[in-house]
DNA sequence: GTTATTTTGTAATTCTGGGTACAGAATTTG
DNA sequence: CAAATTCTGTACCCAGAATTACAAAATAAC
């Protein structure tokens, strides 16, 4: 209907998802988006409205694809305690392979805005809600195939792993942060 | 020698360190910190510095505290898994009760500031590794006393409880946690 | 009581953050 | 092609952040 935008506002939202990933919310200037994407200020703000609409829609599409990637890997065949295990080690791994050392904008959005900004606090929320869900799914399939007890509560155990997934990516931050994990994940498939 | 302050630092330090808590660091301002402190900001910048230093004497403060804090509580006599009951429950309460769910001031310091603040990142470090060591020798006790089998790695043990620890510390943070939260505790005490 | 020293409060000062204004460019529709 | 509409880039704006400057005040030492 008129004049077509020269950039893909998907890709945008890619683009800043990494910069407030990197640098955090506050810290992330609108200057340092400009930068990013590769855009003009005008063209940034016509496109996304404010700095926090835009956040919002990165921290949005970082939940939507973390998460889909944590299902994917519980998913996968094999034993249960193995499939916990891999993906424990892939977020260890991600963590510590990262030069920048992020960890989760989802959980570091959490620590700096959750507070103030209610719309962060929820979408964390459902965050965490999510992946006790996968991690319940699939400790309810090892006590069908007796690999876990049935003694135990699949909700609480759930909501443990998931605790111990946030923690790990917190503590994978500060420095030397390979043992920890290491000890992390293995106390964690021998106390299921 | 001359004119007295006519303040107390160790006073304004522990001020400065609920402002820092409340709000964050790059949130808190030089307003803030002079209107919470009462000194005006001659006075703040004369004898702290700058707003860094403060906060990192504040959260030296607030590391020694709490870590104070936590080995009194699992020094207390009992049986080994109460004792890490009552820790972790003591942790759930307090964040449960605070209006401003302002979390753990190191967690979320280490999730705003580890990346870029070196010292930041070796402070939170230290404060893990006074935990874990506090978890560890609480092991061993276990395992002296055969509350825990003595199978388990102490170490990755107190790494795991540690972690769990800082991850609760993060999610008490979101929306309605408290179920969370009694589901981590419960399914904790029941890996060990 | 004078001097030396430190603290205090107020008033600048500098810089940057987050955003707006606007003129011109690129489109679609008719 | 004209009109209507939306995008783009540059320049501008204003508030507030973090600090500094400085004169006046309070004290200790002599």
């Amino acid at each position: 209907m008129a004049r077509p935008k020269e950039f893909d506002p998907e890709i945008a939202v890619d683009q800043a998802m990494e910069v407030f990933w990197r640098k955090g919310y506050a810290a992330t200037t609108p200057q340092d988006l400009v930068d990013a994407l590769s855009i003009g200020k005008g063209s940034l703000y016509n496109a996304f409205g404010s700095k926090r609409e835009l956040f919002l829609r990165a921290l949005r599409r970082y939940r939507d694809t973390q998460t889909a990637a944590l299902v994917e890997t519980l998913d996968r065949p094999g034993p249960v305690k193995e499939r916990v295990r891999a993906a424990l080690t892939a977020i260890a791994e991600m963590d510590l392979a990262d030069p920048d050392h992020r960890g989760c904008l989802a959980m570091n959005s959490t620590a700096e805005l959750a507070r103030t900004d209610k719309e962060v606090a929820d979408l964390s929320r459902r965050m965490l809600d999510i992946t006790e869900d996968a991690f319940r799914t699939l400790i309810a399939e090892g006590q069908r195939t007796g690999e876990i007890s049935p003694t135990r509560d699949p909700a609480a155990l759930a909501a443990l792993l998931a605790n111990t997934v946030a923690g790990m990516r917190i503590v994978g931050r500060v420095p030397e942060a390979r043992d920890r994990l290491t000890h992390i994940i293995d106390a964690t498939i021998n106390s299921l």
